[in-house]
DNA sequence: GTGGTCTAGACCACT
DNA sequence: GTGGTCTAGACCACG
């Protein structure tokens, strides 16, 4: 799994990290029981400080992304990730924002779904290529 | 224009105030050459900083939904809010989190819809009913 | 309110902190909407480190016993701290562990008695003062 | 004696371990004078390190519920677990955090002595048929 | 002046 | 060698 984190972006790198993992996956480049890297291994892997990859790995478990047990951080089931109501409200609130910009800036319907449609394909990777075998 | 601001809230308001002040737009409660409240009436009206509307105002003009003269703000041409190429990534940039999340959080295409049209339509309201007059 | 920290406790201080911090509501030397001291200006008061007082209010903010917004700490409505299911599942644990020891250690059942009296009288503190005019 | 070990637990497996043998103590699985599984064939049939049984079996010598001598560790009198100071305190600390908790996340008094006959039937277990007997 | 983020580095608990 | 805790200090965002 290759991880690129952009220091001098305005999303912060702890943000970054959490939305690379779910990336990997959904990509299945990770699945149900797999370890992740430990936090000071990734830590230095990325050039990142220790506490910034432990704050992105907190965070995933407490979404239920991820499980923690002494040994290091895992990839839950899938099942674990049940969307609760504060990640709903959260979806809506950022969704609510995306179309009164996309109103506001005139993105054509097309455009817009276009955007969809290349993102979702952009997701799908490797899991993709799988389901084609 | 009825602006509410929720002090509790994880969104700055400064980014409130701006969503706020695009509905409003949306809504065609403010058209083409209106000019906004001043950045003092509007600050003591919502209870909050001066700076903080400043603040709106300024990012405003700057994704050209506002222009700024000596005499204040004022709603610009919808041709003048053509996305430029940082809005059109910003936008991106959200969907693509939205979209992720989603997906790991497992909301159904059905579901993901539902909140879309809800949103949308929500975002008519006071326009709809003008065109029906 | 007065904060006692043991840094030599095996408990970790940013505990320590939260349980003085709820039973600091609890005795009602705070209410609904009270703002708490800021991260800062408790740290250095109680001698310790700002990240231990932000981790210890985070923590509060989870459970639903602070709410937080750009201008700091705050307790939140009674109501909003309805206890959710890994909170219950925790107190049960714990609650399992104490039984198991008193058993074992044959504390009988008047000293336990004694014990859960004299804690909830304790407790009570000035929130009885209160009710008794 | 089944003892069950999660490793995917916040309690540390010693912890567990140290507890699972007070069970069996308290549902006379063990009595006064029997011996406990040797430490290393513990270890290998729980699948976890032989340190870690190690720990548990030393921790619990401490408490005065275990004796240990050249042949291995033996259930100790009933009379030797009497608690010590130490013992007590460490109880009742964990009382106080149980009933603050209990207090500020509103968990009514039916409730928790529900909890509290739930988990003492519980204790009874095999003991209780044993009395039958 | 408030909290948020990030870094650097130390010591400890668990296995 | 894993994560957990704590400290110290810097810079930034928000109001």
């Amino acid at each position: 799994m290759f991880i690129e984190i952009l220091p001098n972006s305005d999303t912060p790198i702890y943000t970054q990290l959490m939305y690379q993992i779910k990336i990997g996956i959904l990509k299945k480049e990770w699945s149900y029981g797999d370890g992740l890297p430990s936090v000071r291994s990734l830590a230095s892997e990325l050039g990142i400080n220790m506490h910034t990859v432990n704050k992105a790995y907190n965070l995933l478990a407490d979404e239920g992304v991820l499980v923690k047990n002494q040994k290091g951080y895992f990839v839950s089931e899938r099942a674990m990730m049940a969307s609760n109501e504060h990640t709903k409200a959260a979806i809506q609130d950022k969704l609510k924002e995306i179309l009164i910009d996309k109103q506001i800036f005139e993105v054509s319907e097309e455009t817009f779904n276009g955007w969809l449609n290349e993102i979702e394909k952009e997701l799908e990777g490797q899991g993709k290529a799988d389901a084609d075998i």
